[in-house]
DNA sequence: AATTTGCGAAACCGATTGGTTGCACTTATA
DNA sequence: TATAAGTGCAACCAATCGGTTTCGCAAATT
């Protein structure tokens, strides 16, 4: 099945789930007690990240630890850089704004 | 229904339509010919997309202009902030073992 | 006044989703 | 060697998704 990054992210236990492995590597059964869910659950939640290669694998014994692959999370930024330009500009302009309004500096 | 930002991403139809509207109000119809699917399909997205409060809305005598509203948008950037250390750390990493590596400046 | 246009809402439909349970396979442990 | 532990896969299920068609209503046009 064809998925994207934005699929995976669209639901928050694979949300939650990258949050988890972002800065270690766990194993499934872990991950299933952070959970109200079986851990054939969060199997295919991580069969879907896998998918989208948002998951490194190592295996040890019979046990195997998934992390965060970061790289497919630019994606992402990629797509909201088409955007940031759009609320930076308006932060500029509020900016210019305030400038204009009092002309003298403060803090920020 | 409750939804957020991120299921309201998920489809690609609706980040086109997204990308559309944000320099510039349409209506339905307009967005409809856009794409391959009907304008009542286009309005479910629409729909969607106002739950989220992704969208502003100028009713024009029977047409009704859609545009982007930015600021649920930065959910996601605020979202992507918990990783985007992450993947700076690891430019930096490179970056410094390019410079220990070549002693010298390149191009790049 | 009658008709056309633009829109949203509702009913319907097949496909997908996110969960479950049960099973099979591999690896450790008794 | 038998048993337990860790995992993935398949079958099943109710709910949701993304599309359609039909309809009703308000606003423009004839």
């Amino acid at each position: 099945m064809k998925r994207d990054v934005f699929q995976a992210i669209a639901d928050p236990t694979r949300r939650a789930i990258l949050l988890l492995i972002a800065t270690q590597a766990l194993t499934p059964n872990t991950l299933a007690e952070e959970f109200d869910i079986s851990r054939q659950a969060v199997s295919k939640h991580i069969k879907i990240l896998n998918e989208c290669e948002l998951l490194e694998q190592q295996k040890v014994g019979r046990e195997i630890f998934y992390q965060l692959k970061i790289d497919k999370m630019k994606e992402i930024d990629q797509w909201l850089e088409q955007f940031r330009q759009l609320w930076e500009d308006r932060f500029n302009q509020l900016d210019e704004l305030l400038i204009t309004i009092k002309n003298k500096q403060h803090g920020k």
